[in-house]
RNA sequence: GCCCCCAUGGUGUAGCGGUUAGCACGCGAGCCUUUCACGCUUGUAGCACGGGUUCGAUUCCCGUUGGGGGUACCA
């Protein structure tokens, strides 16, 4: 098996187009097969090498290797031309100044069921010569037989007037070539492949097998977009998901297995991948689902190997034991500095509302009471447990209810409600610390009267 | 407009003529609990509609409706 993922570089690798990848990868390990990655830039005026760059940087954070390429379709130009030309003597090609606006004027005059069928004038652009009669039947792994009539096809352009060639013709040789086996790609190119066939049968050449896989929309059913949220490879990676978690996740749109198995590390997706079984209609990408499996896969990785994921996504070191302690609150690794950035750059703003509820009068006597077992707490060693028993002391010692004893700690540590558990926030942050903020807070974040 | 594809809860899916229509996310309730989470228990919600075929349709066929893709000298 030989398959191949063939991006256009207009733009940054979306969702959409990383599923296709994926889906070409999955097939090609699962079958022990070969993945070619080949850059269709024909289209000069819209592809840059910065998409480019893009692109394979977007497919290295995925982790998709491939086993050939990358090739610039570009890059085929001579063959393209040397294919044209013969196209052209066979009586297959001919050349037509007719416009877009011409071929609607044909049709509109011929009514729907004549194709465009334009006369060699020897100046214009390349058109294939699609047969007045018959049909075209594209066979599809995943959808069966679809069958164009040719009366509805028009001579479709293959080549422009200056002879560049176009997509539809340039794939078709460059699979060829190749010796692509089966096409996996987006279903958006559904109604190009009868075009494409019909290059196949003019070179008199056996077609690859296709599948086109369904698209992904937006959480409203419609194309995926920036407004979405995160909608490329490259956003996904700063909104902080893990490749993995990406990979497991994507994988579930549009294919599933037939035993309800949802979670499944990258391994065993190629082990029970098979594009066969993927799904006609389009799934809408649904970030919260993502957010869950990232989560799980967060909780997954060792704290050495979470750390320096954490470290890799903020830029910062020596986050080791805060990451220890917030590991099973994150989802993602941008959740971690909020959840934790106060255990290393310190408070720099009290939530007003937090300080209200916690650090009342009450909360500020419990807070300096707190802060005494605090102070006195582990003799040998400053330990979760220690604190532990220390603050339970004081929840005892005061016949208060716990949360009246820690919030007023956590909102002088951390400025809010939301942190890392406390004892365990407390060991991090060391006695100095510790007693410094609470300090600092009974000073600062009050206005009482007995502040 | 024309061509083509698609249709199981809000979302992703399992199912492949006879099931109490399963699982996951989400959402609700409860438990756990120092916040937030995690975890556990549990509840909510679905075969778009109408005709066929069949003893029997979520499942097969046709139509309707709805959604999507294409209709470029883009890919």
């Amino acid at each position: 098996m030989r398959v191949r993922f063939a991006p256009s570089p207009t733009g940054a690798l979306h969702i959409g187009g990383a599923r296709t990848a994926l889906f070409n990868w999955l097939q090609a390990r699962h079958d022990g097969g070969t993945l070619l990655l080949r850059i269709e830039d024909t289209d000069t005026e819209r592809s840059t090498p910065e998409n480019v760059e893009q692109i394979l940087d977007a497919l290295r954070w995925l982790e998709l290797d491939y086993d050939e390429g990358p090739q610039s379709q570009v890059g085929n130009t001579e063959r393209h031309q040397q294919v044209l030309q013969q196209l052209i003597a066979d009586g297959r090609v001919y050349r037509s100044t007719a416009t877009g606006d011409d071929v609607k004027a044909y049709k509109a005059e011929h009514g729907a069921d004549k194709g465009f069928r334009g006369e060699d004038q020897g100046e214009g652009a390349y058109r294939l010569r699609v047969p007045d009669d018959g049909e075209t039947v594209v066979h599809d792994l995943i959808r069966g037989d679809t069958t164009f009539r040719h009366v509805h096809l028009d001579d479709p352009v293959i080549a422009r007037a200056d002879g560049r060639v176009l997509y539809n013709f340039a794939v078709a040789i460059d699979d060829l070539d190749a010796r692509i086996t089966h096409v996996i790609r987006g279903e958006d190119h559904l109604s190009n492949t009868p075009k494409q066939l019909l290059v196949y049968e003019a070179l008199g050449a056996e077609p690859p097998v296709f599948a086109h896989i369904p698209l992904i929309h937006g959480p409203d059913g419609k194309k995926l977009s920036k407004r979405h949220g995160a909608a490329s490879v490259q956003e996904l990676r700063e909104a902080g998901y893990l490749p993995e978690a990406v990979r497991n996740y994507l994988a579930l749109l549009g294919w599933g297995t037939d035993d309800d198995t949802t979670v499944m590390a990258t391994d065993e997706l190629v082990k029970r991948f098979d594009v066969a079984r993927v799904q006609k209609n389009p799934a809408r990408f649904d970030e919260q689902k993502l957010r869950w499996l990232n989560g799980l896969y967060i909780r997954d990785l060792s704290v050495e190997e979470l750390t320096k994921r954490v470290e890799e996504f903020t830029g910062r070191d020596g986050l080791g034991p805060a990451v220890e302690i917030s590991r099973e609150k994150m989802q993602t690794l941008h959740d971690f500095w909020p959840l934790a950035g106060f255990i290393h750059d310190g408070v720099s703003a009290y939530e007003e509302k937090a300080v209200r509820k916690w650090l009342d009068d009450a909360g500020r006597e419990n807070l300096r009471a707190a802060r005494e077992a605090i102070a006195g707490a582990g003799e040998d060693a400053f330990t979760v447990e220690a604190l532990d028993e220390a603050l339970r002391g004081v929840v005892e010692g005061r016949g208060e209810k716990p949360g009246k004893i820690f919030q007023p700690i956590r909102v002088a540590l951390s400025g809010g409600t939301i942190s890392p558990g406390i004892f365990e926030t407390i060991a991090v942050l060391g006695r100095d610390e510790t007693l410094r903020r609470i300090d600092a807070a009974l000073e600062n974040a009050g206005s009482g009267p007995d502040a």
